[in-house]
Parts: C-alpha cells; sequence; structure tokens
DNA sequence: CGGTATCCACTACGATACTG
DNA sequence: CAGTATCGTAGTGGATACCG
C-alpha cells in the first residue's frame, strides 16, 4: 500500500482517502441517503460502475461505509466525514456560480428533487407531476420529461409514462429550475417571470411550491453583494 | 472548460476545485502561513514543480488564491475554504493512523515544527539545535540531520551546519517525534521511555517541551478508546 | 439487482533540463 | 528565486461485455 502523497500530516492521509475522483459525490449521495449500488450510481451516473465499485471498495477498506446485506452505510467516521462533504458544498453554494451549461443535467435534478418532497403536506390522495424541461444543450442525453408519483409517504421518480392522470404540469428552463432548487432565486419569482409554467389541479399548482423543499444547500447563506463572487 | 462531473450540485463544483490531486496539502500550506512558492514547495517537496505552478494557476483562476508582488494569499473565498482543509485534518488525526513507514519524511516534520516555536517563551539569546532522527526506513532521501536556529523571533531550519554552537541535541526515533507532533502522546512520556533523547545545555533540555507547540490538529479531541479506529 | 473482467486510450504526471 | 519546456510513461478510468 503505497501512500499517494508521503506525509504523515493528517491532512495528506485524509486526502488519500476522500479527495479522490468521484469520492465526494459518492459520499455525498450516502450522506443524502442513498444505501443501494444502484440507488448511489443514479445519483452520479457519469461514473462507470466498475469504478463506481472500485471507489465503494476503497471507501469501505478506509473505515468510512460498511457494506452489510447488499446495503452500503455511513460508519460513525463516515458520518463525521459526511460533514466535510456539507461544509465542502456549502463553500460551493457560497463562492461558486454552479449553474453552467455543461453542468446541467435533468436527471440530478430530479432525482435531488424527488428526496426533497415534504410528504406529510401532500394531499391524501394520488399526486402525479409531470416535469418539462427545455432550454437544455442539444445532444444531451438526459430525457427532457419526467414524473413524480407521489403516493403518501412514496415519492417515485419516473422516466416512462406511469400510465396515471397527470395533476400538475411543470414546464420550465433547466437552468432557472436549478437556480431555484440551489435557493439562488424563489420560485414564486420564477414562476411570475415565466421561466417556471405551472398548469392542472388548481390546489396542486398553488401548493407545489410548498412541497418542494429545495436543496439543502439552499439554505447556505450568501456572501453580501459587495463581496466578488466567482464565475468557476 | 469542460467540467469534471457534470453536475451543478455545489459538491460536485466545489470538488472540482477542491478535491484535486495535491490541491488540499497546498491549502494547507498556504493556511499554515506559506507565500513564496519555494516556500509552499518546501511543505509539498514531493509534488514536481511544474504541477505545482499548474495547481497555483487553476487555484488563481477558481478565485481561492491571488499572486501579487510574488506572494500567493488565500482570498476571503480562500479563507473560508481553508476551514474544510482544517475540518478534513481533524477528520484525519480522528480517524486514521498516519504515523506509517512510508509516510514518514523528517523535512516535513521539521518545516511544520519551525513554524511552531513558542518564541516568546524562547531565552533572549540565540539558541541552536540540532536534531538526529533514526529509525527511516533506507532508502529515503531526506536528511537525517536538522538544525534549528533560533533567534528570537527568527527560527531557521538549516539542513547543513549551521556553524553555530550547539545548545541542544535532539535524537529521536523519527515515528515516534511525530506521534508527538500529532499530540498522539506526551512529550514527556517519550522521553521519559527513552524514544526522544535530549542532551546539552541544562536550561534548553528542561525548556525543549515547552518551546515546542506540536501541530495545530494535536488538540483535536480523539474517538473514545471503544470506538473502532482505521488503520489507513 | 449488483456487480466483475478485459482491453485499450489517453492524459496527467514525474524527471530533467533550461530561462529570466 | 520563480518558474517554463519537453518528453516518455505509468496508471487511471471509460467502454463493452459478461455473470450469479
Amino acid at each position: 500500500m503505497k501512500s499517494r502523497y508521503g506525509q504523515f500530516c493528517p491532512v495528506a492521509v485524509a486526502s488519500e482517502i476522500f479527495a479522490e475522483r468521484w469520492t465526494p459525490i459518492i459520499l455525498r449521495e450516502l450522506v443524502l441517503g442513498s444505501r443501494g449500488f444502484n440507488e448511489i450510481h443514479r445519483g452520479v451516473p457519469r461514473i462507470s460502475r466498475a469504478l463506481l465499485a472500485k471507489r465503494l471498495r476503497e471507501l469501505t477498506a478506509a473505515g468510512v461505509i460498511e457494506a452489510t446485506e447488499g446495503e452500503y452505510r455511513l460508519t460513525e467516521a463516515g458520518q463525521e466525514l459526511g460533514e466535510v462533504v456539507k461544509s465542502l458544498g456549502a463553500w460551493g453554494a457560497r463562492w461558486t456560480a454552479p449553474v453552467q451549461r455543461d453542468r446541467l443535467d435533468a436527471r440530478l435534478l430530479t432525482w435531488d428533487m424527488h428526496r426533497r418532497i415534504a410528504v406529510e403536506r401532500l394531499p391524501e390522495r394520488r399526486v402525479v407531476v409531470r416535469f418539462d424541461f427545455h432550454g437544455v444543450p442539444a445532444g444531451h442525453k438526459a430525457p427532457r420529461t419526467y414524473w413524480f408519483v407521489m403516493e403518501r409517504p412514496d415519492v417515485d421518480l419516473c422516466i416512462i409514462e406511469p400510465g396515471f392522470e397527470v395533476d400538475l404540469f411543470v414546464s420550465a428552463d433547466l437552468a432557472s429550475f436549478a437556480r431555484v432548487w440551489l435557493g439562488e432565486v424563489p420560485i414564486r419569482q420564477v414562476v411570475r417571470e415565466g421561466a417556471i409554467k405551472l398548469s392542472g389541479n388548481r390546489e396542486a399548482v398553488r401548493d407545489f411550491p410548498s412541497w418542494l423543499l429545495l436543496s439543502t444547500l439552499a439554505a447556505v447563506p450568501r456572501p453580501a453583494e459587495t463581496t466578488q463572487r466567482r464565475v468557476a
């Protein structure tokens, strides 16, 4: 076992575990609650399955996760490393401009969103939402249409027509919706400006903004307007 | 500019900046106060100079550091990223066993140490300390002997005989000294056990343990004895 | 569902030498 | 001191196919 950095400094040792390609993003998935291999992969779709398996093995060997009964779980050490992932994310939310063309991916957005629905605010009956995203650069492989089938307490994400009647149609510019998701701009403002259009069942249109909890990073305070932020 | 991860998630965007090879360690040097190119390189000696220059350019482009008048400085964003470096280091101190054979490097240890001397506790006059490390695997290129020339408020690290009379001789097992440096074991205990030997001027022998401030990570609380820690 | 095996392409990196 | 230039290579990881 050769050390990448050859330093006994704990920053270097921790970096050998944490600062590998894809690893922070895999850990983010685990922090957000993914447990199965394919489930994790949905949150990191552009990693190859072979490499994902390798990274999971490495994290297991490092004692950050445990693999039992086909589930991956953060150990105690892993949960503390999860706090580092959160601070890194908070830094990104504060100091970068994450919504850029080559980063837009509707799969990821809907995958994240379906975990952040306030199920207790949903009506008792099943609610079906259909999303249509536009403003996606051509040549992108991700679908433009997604469905949420929400039946308390479950929220299922579909990429093929689920066959139920749709209660709410959401038609949105992908970049604008991503900015809403990240808390950079209030959803009602974007609806007013027309970059997000809601139609269908009257109550669903009215209540949808309250169902959607937004990213856990949406609440991160941003630097003052006067401070220079980065375009990275 | 193609995105590494193709995700607008701030964790991914921040990882594109932070979780690159060597970058956390370069940032650690900046956090600890290094400013010049060669100064930074002394704290990251195993990176090639070409790659260090490239990383510094990338960090500048990302707005994490600024290069002015031949000095690199953390920006406001960089200082906040420095907090992430510190938490990562704290995690490493808590959950890893950093002192392993292939990570020992006396250059790094002495380089870090010379920045952590309580100069205000030193005598008025110049004090010269000579370190001799043993227990280093053969084939290691780093010297075994180093000198600190301490003349308030400066502490100079030398790898060649500075020509002054030596006040204090420190002869130590490198691994043991590293453990002391990281706060894993008290210096007086290791001196008692014989893995560190102090000789020379009587007062210097007595006071040396109080001059040496230890790593900034030495004070990190470790998990309870009963909790499993990693050997990574 | 949850992976492994194989193969190949690339590129990031280290080594070395050189420059203002 | 503070880098740049050049070049060869090790190793990383993507693609594809296969398996229990």
